[in-house]
DNA sequence: AGACGATTCGTTCATATGCGTGTATCAACA
DNA sequence: TGTTGATACACGCATATGAACGAATCGTCT
């Protein structure tokens, strides 16, 4: 293999391909990048489309409530939130219960879905198209049932 | 669904559940908690796991090298080099081509890798148990395949 | 030898991610 | 009514991720 490195034995080769948690990162990433480089014209990246929609969908929601929602750390969402309330285009305000920050989706932020959907639809159409319909839909199912099996 | 908020339409609520990015990086998140917990006695984590045994497996390699394996950007590997040379468990040191700078593995990164595999597998294990081996097998060639269709 | 395009890298900026700690508020109970 | 455990959050620390820009080096061609 390597003449300068004779010590590595194949299992470790093994360990390293086989691994779950590098596959999925190593998807996760050029995934995200596939989306992202075809979302760009729009403003709006992956990950910022999918929170958008999440506070559009639960309408005024609190970090707690969202952040269950997405499998998500609260602090993160707090944060990620806060570059779309940065950008206006959702808006944080307090909750009846004085603890609470509530989001909700601002004109603005609506107009930004309403702008991003078309170009996220074709990076899912192009994904869909290339990988198999079938394939792909049992495999939306396989990492969403990952997903629970892991979760807590 | 929500009186707070009509307006939203199931299209979007389809869209949001069956966004590909989404559901990878949501699966990515918490399988990395799941590795992470069950490895943190081991100190090193999954991602660094990851990198420690690409380095092993790769003998001295150029960054660039280490990436492009990796399908991760080249100045995010540099950094996350850089966390476990911090440590003493690679060694980052000018190449024959004075642009370069390879990294190899040291022996307390060698001994990392003996202390962390045992969790890294019982974490494996357990997932492939749960998940079931012929699924879990097949989802791993699926992640494989769209890596490889979405790199570039 | 000198010029020039290509390669390899470092640095800075911005986002994404989770943990630990501390604070404000709430709800229920003595 | 005061105490107390639970809940919701902010903030700081550390890692993970990629883009843009610029510097150093290399190989080649004149």
């Amino acid at each position: 293999m390597n003449e300068n490195n004779p010590s590595i034995n194949p299992t470790q080769v093994r360990v390293a391909w086989h691994c779950t948690c590098f596959n999925v990162r190593r998807a996760s990433r050029t995934i995200t990048q596939f989306y992202d480089d075809i979302m760009a014209a729009s403003g709006i990246r992956a990950t910022q489309f999918t929170m958008l929609g999440a506070v559009a969908m639960m309408g005024p929601a609190s970090a707690t409530r969202l952040a269950e929602h997405l499998a998500l750390d609260r602090t993160t969402l707090t944060r990620n939130l806060k570059v779309l309330a940065d950008r206006g285009l959702v808006e944080i305000s307090p909750g009846n219960d004085r603890r609470e920050r509530v989001a909700s989706i601002t004109g603005a932020g609506k107009a930004a879905i309403e702008r991003a959907t078309p170009v996220w639809r074709e990076a899912q159409d192009r994904l869909v198209a290339a990988f198999g319909e079938d394939r792909w839909r049992r495999m939306i199912e396989d990492m969403s049932d990952l997903a629970a099996l892991t979760e807590e």
